[in-house]
DNA sequence: CCACCGAAACCTATCAGATAAGTTTATTCG
DNA sequence: CGAATAAACTTATCTGATAGGTTTCGGTGG
């Protein structure tokens, strides 16, 4: 125990994340910081310095004037893990698929075996968008909104599909991985019209993946799957062949923390 | 575009973030927290809550009279959503379990593809590793330190096959998933003994496993480490059922984030 | 010339005391 | 009773200061 070096910092960080994961529940709120700063004999900078990291750990919302709160859990703080890994890094974005691959299956397993009526509805619905902004990306109107829309409906696909799998942590992790994944899906989409595809195949495959699911086919939902997402690798891999200075450049990183 | 009144340290922490997300490598150092402050124009005392913050979210290592460093991303901050999301909660577990298979069958799939005679070797390593904790687990000594080898080596077994996938982010998240799995190995040996099973069968399925990833059969390793999850799943449900009040009580968070 | 030592310069950790600006609560007035 | 207001509480941020690590660099002796 030479926990006398420990820094003041972490001496509270330390307690305060075992009251937070032992005794407290989301919606909770801490004592103040001065009450904190006398139990844990600490000046009040302390305590805020502590606080500052679980916040910056998902475990605790902070405002003016008000008291730190717990957090919901939910995956922010695994995005964050993700950006960094992926920086200045090509290799990190193929390992984010392979990575995605695997709970995208176990999503259309699960689903397959649990599937509701809302969720079902909620996925048609998706599927419904899809249809929508194909048609409009053939039509004459704003073709890049089109597109975007398109994105759009088909990660609130994917999405749909985790909510439904009746799995809420697997419905984070896929969140999360979203936003890393969205200049994958501007890769893939480039990438589908390179080989000769069109937003159609997806939306079909889509609704190969659905057909089984609804059918209760958990195998083949994530046969269904695994496929469909094996034409987005190769998508993802003719794209950046194409353009081999993968266009870095994303910016734009304000992570929203409070909702 | 209401930014006037985001608060300064958001504004430091968005700041950052994007510098350490958009140029700076791992290892590389943060101005002093001075600079910083006059950059900014803030005091240093937020900057001080920024990088905190940053910390926190695992993207800066901290040290005191050293700069703070950019950190080479690793899956510890996942494991804080991971506590998070499982505390005072049986559902949590379950989700969690799922998410690992799916990852752990990812793992044995890229595995059997692209395994190196070091890799193999490392595999094999903790296989032996569990064969002698296993015999010692029969023999006279200290079970319980036995048990608990026998523990390390299953964990270690799964660790290599992951770093073995060529994937590291696969590798981080499943050591991120290590800590708080280990509650549940300790119940899936309870429910393997209840069940009728010996550590010998946990040592031969990893063994098909094992075999499987040698031949460069993916599709056939996949399924060794499904069907051997499914046995884990089923030990851990029966040793929850054999103890109604699933004896939380797990205490120590102190993640060590200094290395 | 080089390896080792110590002081100086730098830097972070933490404390104390203050002001500003939200939030909540209690009080008072219509 | 209900709404407006004031009081109390709480966080956000600043300034200034001290303590205790690190790094650096000049010197000193081998």
């Amino acid at each position: 125990m030479q926990n006398e070096t420990l820094p003041a910092v972490e001496r509270v960080v330390a307690a305060l994340t075992d009251l937070i994961l032992g005794e407290l529940t989301p919606g909770a709120q801490l004592p103040s910081e001065a009450a904190l700063a006398a139990t844990y004999d600490v000046s009040r900078l302390t305590v805020r310095e502590a606080v500052r990291v679980l916040s910056g750990r998902g475990l605790l919302d902070l405002a003016r004037g008000r008291r730190a709160t717990v957090r919901e859990p939910d995956g922010s703080s695994f995005g964050d893990f993700l950006a960094a890994a992926m920086r200045h890094d090509a290799k990190g974005m193929l390992d984010l698929i392979e990575v995605r691959q695997a709970l995208e299956i176990q999503s259309a397993t699960l689903c397959a075996k649990r599937i509701t009526r809302a969720g079902a509805a909620a996925i048609e619905s998706a599927l419904d968008g899809m249809r929508t902004a194909a048609a409009e990306m053939r039509g004459s109107g704003d073709r890049a909104a089109a597109e975007e829309r398109f994105h759009q409906f088909d990660v609130g696909y994917h999405e749909a599909l985790a909510l439904a799998s009746g799995n809420r942590m697997l419905g984070h992790l896929l969140e999360a991985m979203a936003a890393p994944l969205r200049d994958s899906f501007h890769l893939s989409l480039r990438g589908h019209e390179l080989r000769g595809h069109t937003p159609e195949d997806t939306i079909a495959a889509h609704e190969r993946i659905f057909e089984r699911i609804q059918a209760g086919d958990s195998r083949g939902a994530a046969q269904a799957m695994r496929s469909h997402l094996r034409e987005a690798v190769r998508d993802v891999s003719a794209a950046l062949n194409a353009r081999l200075p993968p266009a870095r450049r994303s910016g734009a990183r304000s992570r929203a923390r409070r909702a």
